[in-house]
RNA sequence: GGCGCAUUCGUCUAGUGGCCUAGGACACCGCCCUCUCACGGCGGCGGCACGGGUUCGAAUCCCGUAUGCGCCUCCA
């Protein structure tokens, strides 16, 4: 039987870190086994704006790279099939009216098993197992009536989602068995936590995909990075790109216990991802990234200065602090450029009258300043990086130099001077 | 409280009874490279939660304890 999967996504617009990841297992073993992915959104729940959300939804989860077979369908439309269901189990005495609503009724003694793909064997004490409420007395199907449906309905062969549902899974199980359906595989994969072992939440960081994508990670970056969280496929590699994620992945390969999000090695990551763009690509993805986040500086010159931090920084969100110099005035302090005096006004004169002014020209000549000066590089060259960049930590300073152009570089080392 | 699940370096993990003197990666520390930062190179620190078994032999199997997490809604 061919196999296939959904992803559940609660309509909120809002897609959880933890959440994708899920899905992205969903859709590594789908993609695998040359199945089906299909994206529902399961909301009982008619308060929730749900067509917008689901909008956002869509873009986030294209943005990294996963994608669905099929249009997405919506609980919603299927509540008068579940109240269907559930008059006919009432009719069969497998469910009961209790105050207008409807419970399923559970078996009384005995256990409820399955064989979790990640988990192993797991049992439940059917006389620990509560009847539980399938139909509101308004009428409305519960989540966990109309998600077990869904999945017979769907033809679902495995579900694959957050450990979360383990309790849901007897009430389930017995629900599919009740209504005479296939049931799936299950694959109950850990939470992701935060630094702290708590549940991964606002004050760890960013914890929405959209987040990430604002703090300048790239969708390469996140997908290779959250398929590790829980999963690896030997003890030695970490860098996979979407293809061989998806020859790799394994389920049995999921680790049954949660895993916390570690910021920092996800910026290594992404700073590996961003060093091997082609220089043009870089360029192109630097600039989009400023587009879509407010700054609007001039993409020619967003794009010759991509050369110069590609491999400097770690993010995207680092590019403004670091390269804004190129882009606006800088306001260096006296205590930053103390003692630099003699410095700038040397390179104020050696740079003058260079020819050509490019980078090697300008390393040789203020080279040859310094050392006039007796100074060593790295004393002569921080005063003048702090008056012409406005910052002791920049790009390399002789390429900078060259793209700032002469009067600007001559203009900020004056200025410079003078406040020294 | 009940039920369920989990527990290997700080973090992600490899390990499925002898290949383990427990391997890799991130982080951290030191050195090298160097105009700052970063990259890169080299080296280092650091772990099987605890206690009992089983076995010639256990990180690996069993039991208990501890800790953490999830669920216990006419939420999803």
């Amino acid at each position: 039987m061919a196999v296939r999967v959904r992803m559940a996504p609660s309509p909120t617009g809002f897609l959880h870190i933890g959440g994708v990841r899920t899905f992205l297992f969903n859709w590594l073993f789908a993609r695998q086994q040359g199945g089906e992915n299909r994206l529902r959104i399961e909301n009982t729940d008619t308060t929730r704006e749900v067509a917008e959300s689901l909008d956002q939804i869509k873009q986030s989860l294209s943005w990294i790279g996963i994608d669905w077979d099929g249009e997405p369908t919506f609980q919603l439309d299927r509540m008068d099939d579940c109240r269907k269901v559930a008059e006919q189990l009432v009719a069969e005495g497998k469910a009961y009216e209790d105050e207008g609503a409807i419970r399923f009724r559970m078996p009384d003694d005995g256990v409820t098993a399955w064989d979790d793909i990640v988990r192993g064997r797991v049992e439940f004490e059917n006389a620990n197992l509560a009847d539980p409420v399938i139909v509101r007395s308004d009428g409305r199907p519960i989540y966990n009536f109309a998600s077990p449906m869904e999945d017979v309905w769907d033809g679902i062969t495995h579900v694959i989602r957050g450990d979360d549902h383990i309790s849901n899974t007897p009430t389930q199980i017995q629900i599919i068995r009740a209504v005479g359906g296939d049931l799936p595989v299950y694959a109950h994969v850990p939470n992701i936590f935060g630094e702290d072992g708590k549940k991964l939440s606002k004050r760890h960081g960013a914890t929405g995909i959209d987040e990430f994508r604002a703090a300048g990670y790239l969708p390469e970056t996140m997908l290779n990075f959250l398929a590790l969280l829980g999963w690896a496929p030997d003890g030695e590699t970490t860098l996979m790109n979407r293809d061989e994620l998806v020859a790799r992945f394994s389920l049995e390969r999921v680790s049954s216990s949660p895993a916390q999000f570690d910021y920092a090695k996800l910026d290594w990551m992404n700073g590996v991802y961003l060093r091997e763009l082609a220089p043009d690509e870089y360029a192109h993805r630097l600039v989009l990234w400023l587009g879509e986040n407010g700054y609007e500086w001039d993409a020619e010159r967003v794009a010759r200065t991509a050369p110069l931090v590609q491999e400097k920084i770690a993010k995207f969100s680092e590019y403004p602090a670091f390269a804004g110099f190129f882009f606006g005035d800088v306001e260096p302090t006296a205590a930053e450029l103390a003692g630099g005096g003699e410095m700038l006004a040397a390179a104020d004169q050696a740079l003058a009258p260079l020819e050509p002014f490019d980078a090697e020209a300008i390393e040789a000549t203020l080279r040859a300043a310094a050392e006039q000066l007796e100074l060593k590089p790295r004393q002569a060259f921080q005063p003048i990086r702090v008056a012409v960049t406005g910052s002791k930590v920049s790009p390399g300073l002789f390429e900078s130099i060259e793209l700032l152009g002469r009067d600007e570089t001559l203009k900020r080392l004056r200025a410079a001077a003078a406040a020294a």
